[in-house]
DNA sequence: AAAGTATATAAAAGGGTTTTTAAAAAGATT
DNA sequence: AATCTTTTTAAAAACCCTTTTATATACTTT
């Protein structure tokens, strides 16, 4: 039973923010014009902000062409979110680049994963080093953790569930969740619990 | 009278934006309480703001260490002003980098020129080209001329006079001048008046 | 009439603005 | 009692804020 190890943490990503260019610049003022759904306020945010409900993303596009495409839960829905804005920009006559050239840099992945244990949070505090966490539950019921490498931040519930974020590559929220898997184990933090697999 | 052209032009430093770092952190609270002549507003803005009266600069000082310096002349007293500054957070108690690795970057100057004739602020829009220029007589008397090498920003004004911003170090201001004077020149619209030296 | 305001230019600094998303706990509101 | 809002984390985008300085117009306030 020493290679007790679970291959890879079970992880669900929740949200992705990625980032393109759809032009090298946007009129967002005939966008909003003709787009009833946009949203812009430019006096409040410089971007305007285009939802969709199939991906339900949400969009903002920006004077200079650059965008950010939010809410999506994998990267397929956010090239689909921004071809889908691209032919709808192209319908109203804007130029933008073909569907190929639009490059898409995932800046974010907002992950979560379970431990499978419950954690007492101050052990966990003391565990790791009141230096290396914060945790002000009066405040926010999660303790804050960093990683250095990969350069994430986590989220650590007395539930067990952990909320991983900062990672710009899927296969770094399951590291992170390992490594931090491996510390808490290593103090003895873990209550082990087989959970019958 | 071939040569008649100008060696350099004649150029006025009037401010210079300089940036440095004091160092990795400052408390800026304990600073503003400390110095009673600092202006400190966080909800405002993030710098706090220390004005000398000889040199007669203002600094902004930041969380990160680094720091702005405004109003300067030349660079000497940007040096003074920034070591002046020094020496008091050393006086609280507070530590900072040597003098000697207080690195001064200028980020920008502002300088002025005269051409030596008074302009037709509409011809010189046409001759220059109505597309490389921003001239709105009735919003800023000053019509807007940019130069891409040095990357400046020209105010010309009909009383023939310049304002120069955006070059970073003093040469460029006079290479600046003298393109813009030798455009306007091709273009017969300097008056030549011999200015008798 | 004199002294202010505004208009416009460049540059750095860093915090605010907005969007999304999960976790969970306390508080407010319905 | 059920539903909301607040708290926190990360990330991009581009504006605002503030400081300085000359230039020169119009406009407002003393």
């Amino acid at each position: 039973m020493k290679e007790g190890k679970k291959k890879t943490p079970e992880v669900i990503v929740e949200n992705i923010v990625a980032s393109t260019s759809f032009a090298d610049k946007l009129d967002l003022d005939a966008i909003a014009q003709a787009l009833e759904e946009a949203e812009y306020e430019p006096e409040q945010f410089p971007g305007l902000v285009y939802r969709l409900d199939n991906p339900k993303t949400a969009t903002l596009l920006f004077r200079s062409g650059k965008a950010n495409c939010t809410g999506a839960k994998n990267v397929e829905n956010v090239r689909k979110t921004v071809e889908i804005i691209a032919d709808k920009l192209r319908n109203l006559g804007i130029d933008v680049y073909k569907n190929e050239d639009l490059k898409i840099v995932i800046q974010n992945i907002v992950a979560i994963s379970d431990l499978g244990t419950e954690l007492n949070l101050n052990e966990v505090a003391m565990g790791l080093g009141l230096e290396n966490v914060e945790y002000e539950p009066e405040q926010f019921p999660g303790l804050v953790y960093r990683l250095e490498e990969p350069k994430v931040a986590m989220l650590l519930f007395g539930s067990g569930k952990i909320v991983c974020t900062g990672a710009r590559r899927t296969e770094d929220v399951a590291i992170a969740v390992q490594k931090l898997a491996d510390e808490l184990a290593a103090l003895g933090l873990l209550k082990e619990k087989e959970e019958g697999d």
